[in-house]
DNA sequence: TATGAAAATATTCGTTC
DNA sequence: GAACGAATATTTTCATA
């Protein structure tokens, strides 16, 4: 589908804020009520828009310890990437797991409440999942900039 | 502010979707839809809920390059750390930015279109950046968990 | 693409526990 | 203070032009 620049304007929107209304949108875009309405079903429709979801402060619900997980596997047969990744889309602490390229073959995001916790879930969860090589924690020690909006 | 399971349970699913009406929640979570609304709110007021977004697929938006750069400074003098953070505030490109621990200083999640765009925008835009000792950037060639969610 | 009516939903309010 | 149902306001949805 081509977007045109009302197209993008309306999903950087989105992204900011989605509960703006039809109506606010309209007077933002200089559209009717109904042109947006038919535009974001449209977005809905083709999966540009795949979801909508509230965001949290990880602080107020006791998962202010974040940590990046650099997962490096023994070996990389398609039976050992699979079984970790299955592993992994198992584990409610793993917000973000990404297969990458360079030193380590996997980058995991990782939310807990405390050190403790992550030691809990190194030991009892990460860890025990088999092929694993080894592995390198960064503890992020400050938020500059945390969003989910991708500028389009 | 404490949250009792109802408070819990009705994060998750506003956290996976937001979308979904009080009536829809007043029945998963057995409550009247006055009681739902009261809740919310509060989560609201309390900035427990801090927004609400819309997420869009990278690939439809050709921004399906997504790179995980880590950079470190010359230097850890707060001069130096400030002057780079509110440098990364202003790029778009850059989606998320964490202070770390370890081998290096900040942790990057960058969305681009493809390597032709990744590299105008280290030499364009990040390495224009004082301070910059080194970077080292791992390419996502991935995807097995990209959510939103922390689970409460 | 726009208008406006109909349906669904969100919000407020008075009351109870 | 939290929950409820009824009322009112707002928004979404959809038929029609």
């Amino acid at each position: 589908m081509k977007l045109d620049h009302i197209d993008t304007k309306l999903i950087n929107l989105l992204q900011e804020d989605s509960k703006r209304t039809n109506k606010q949108l309209s007077l933002l875009l200089n559209l009717s009520v109904t042109a947006v309405y038919e535009r974001i079903k449209k977005l809905e429709k083709e999966q540009i828009i795949t979801n909508y979801s509230a965001k949290i402060d990880p602080q107020k619900v006791d998962k202010s310890f974040l940590v990046f997980c650099h997962v490096k596997l023994i070996q990389h047969s398609r039976e050992y990437l699979s079984v970790f990744e299955s592993k992994i889309l198992k584990l409610d602490e793993v917000s973000e797991c990404f297969h990458v390229s360079g030193d380590y073959d996997y980058i995991l995001k990782i939310y807990v409440k405390d050190m403790e916790e992550y030691r809990e879930f190194m030991v009892n969860k990460l860890t025990s999942i088999k092929y694993i090589g080894s592995t390198q924690s960064s503890f992020m020690i400050g938020t500059i900039k945390n969003s989910t909006k991708i500028v389009v």
